[in-house]
DNA sequence: TTCTAATTTGAGTCATCGCTCAACAAAAGT
DNA sequence: ACTTTTGTTGAGCGATGACTCAAATTAGAA
């Protein structure tokens, strides 16, 4: 990398590397791909990035970003805008979702960094459910609303694993459904 | 492939890619690495399977194969029984769980036979943990066991995900949380 | 216009990929 | 012992991977 310029080159670097990392794979986002799609050349590409894995690990950062938007609101939502809002996520940004999904996972698995980067947003997530639920229905004790919460979003990322499979899936509506549930 | 002998080396190529995809992912899964913990040369490789990807297909096949064990029993499981002996299969073969989650679902993305597979063993699923809900609850409609098992599994696999995440996880104990949920 | 710095280019390097095959070794028949 | 079948070897093929860099091009300041 040789300067900070090039902006205009660098998110459609970006956005090449995201659309291939979610219709195709990790396997298929190789430096000439995404240089294809991005339409430029690898010297370009090296101009302004590090490496290949820079690119990646900035698609999958989006991807986090993406999954939450607006966190800065906590303590307002109700239980059913968080999951409307995870609702508009998977259907708007079905490229984020998948690389969220996918690319999070494995990499995940492969990757101390990537990994630590999953669990600790997982964590922030039940801590926002878990006090938008408390709000909404006082009378469970902590404890049962965080059960109900760690179950709640296990749910809604398994729908979002069979979305990825099937993009027929009624994910919406069952992800909504979920809203009905509670232990009993 | 030359003939149908050699089936202990096959063994060892299978158990090393099985290893290889589990711990490090389908990036690192090369023949050289499958070859290197197998301790073969190429050659046997490719004496005893067509192409690399039959070996990882293969792989796959287990992991599917692994996480619903005697299939044939169908018609007398209770449901905790199913539950059970999932979860039994996520601690006692991670390395399958792992493969089932990871390989499944970025496999599933790009390659359209992984994912025909994945959807009918999502679907036979579906069909024995209604059934054996309607057997255990009869006062549930049809419709109501469905989307109850809908999210079980959803919830599941979601575990099953942030399991292969975090080895910390509690992954027995919120699996069997589930079975206390039901709709509202 | 002219000079300079920012940006792009594409041929090229080196490593590694999946895969092949002629030769070799070990068993199994005969 | 000799032949055949079965299994293994490892050098090496062409293709492609990530990545480099001197040269060309473009853009903005002077």
């Amino acid at each position: 990398m040789r300067n900070r310029a090039g902006e205009e080159t660098a998110v459609r670097i970006v956005d090449a590397a995201r659309q291939i990392l979610s219709e195709a794979g990790l396997e298929a986002a190789t430096v000439k791909a995404i240089c294809d799609a991005a339409e430029v050349r690898p010297g370009s590409f090296y101009n302004l990035f590090d490496s290949k894995e820079t690119v990646i690990l900035e698609v999958i950062r989006q991807a986090i970003v993406a999954v939450d938007p607006d966190p800065e609101r906590t303590g307002r939502d109700h239980i059913t805008d968080l999951v409307e809002a995870f609702v508009r996520f998977v259907e708007d940004r079905p490229d984020l979702a998948r690389v969220y999904i996918t690319v999070g996972v494995s990499g995940g698995i492969t990757d101390a960094g990537i990994r630590a980067r999953m669990i600790r947003h997982h964590s922030e997530r039940v801590a926002r459910f878990t006090a938008a639920l408390l709000r909404d229905r006082p009378n469970l004790t902590d404890a049962a609303a965080e059960r109900t919460v760690d179950a709640l979003l296990a749910a809604l990322n398994g729908y979002t694993l069979q979305r990825m499979l099937d993009p027929d899936f009624d994910f919406a509506g069952h992800a909504k459904a979920l809203l009905e549930m509670e232990p009993r």
